[in-house]
DNA sequence: TATTGTTATACTCTATAACTATA
DNA sequence: TATAGTTATAGAGTATAACAATA
């Protein structure tokens, strides 16, 4: 659903972010790869951890993290391995093909960056990220939170 | 899913629009509506018109709108009748309850704004609106689109 | 034959609880 | 007994096609 009242801040920020996320998921679907594949890609960049660990920086499920991670492995991009400490605990590891994939994923999120906001100069991008960054996020409020 | 690289500004637009809608959904919520019934009833506000031209603007498939309209006429807030001038068409109409709702939507939106953009002036919302309305919407890229 | 609204079906996503193997 | 990962199941949301009534 889309297009309603604009003049709405709220609904204005809530339709052009759905926007850009699908823009940027068909980025990644371009780049051949399913959003939240990539997306467990990226998280996983800076360095191995746990799939416990993984699903918890990711804020899901840990079951729901299972078949993500089957597909990564079908695909090569990603590996599990027992932690020899402590055998009930997978260590997730990106593979090499795995950071070739981030590499196009980056390139692929940036080309759709530069369309979204390419009417944008450089300055307004700063101060639109700044602004952002001061929508109050309150955990409280949370649709699923009590 | 959420919690990423905000470093990146499409990301950063992405997530803060979808903590947006979700907060503007649970004060819906609130208020007694599910979203897509208040998203409904504001389309309908300006004024009656065709089953299929209300699925035209909300942009769903107007099977989608039956169970929609249903319970919107189960809880006695909008009304569908026949077009006389063509026995195939419903009107749909909003009740004197369905105003009301929509008024309690109102100040629902409302409340929720002010917790969103508290920490922004009005000077910096109305840069934030600006930014927000050149950001990029090209149709050739959507989602699903061909 | 085309159009309006409806129903039926299937597919994705997500949430939850039960299960296993290890500790 | 508690924890990590897995499996199974059910629910919401959505997309599609087939259908009945009317034009």
């Amino acid at each position: 659903m889309a297009a309603l009242p604009t003049d709405r801040l709220g609904f204005l920020l809530s339709f052009r972010g759905e926007l850009t996320g699908a823009r940027i998921r068909a980025a990644l679907g371009v780049a051949g790869l399913h959003p939240r594949n990539a997306m467990t890609l990226m998280q996983l960049a800076p360095g191995a951890m746990s799939q416990r660990d993984l699903a918890a920086a990711m804020e899901i499920d840990p079951s729901q993290l299972v078949a993500i991670l089957n597909e990564l492995e079908a695909d090569g991009l990603a590996e599990r391995r027992r932690d020899p400490a402590d055998r009930r605990r997978h260590i997730v590891e990106i593979t090499e093909a795995g950071a070739a994939a981030l590499g196009r994923i980056d390139t692929a999120v940036g080309e759709a960056e530069r369309e979204l906001f390419g009417d944008l100069t450089e300055a307004e991008q700063a101060v639109l990220r700044g602004l952002l960054d001061r929508v109050v996020v309150d955990p409280a409020h949370h649709e699923c939170g009590e």
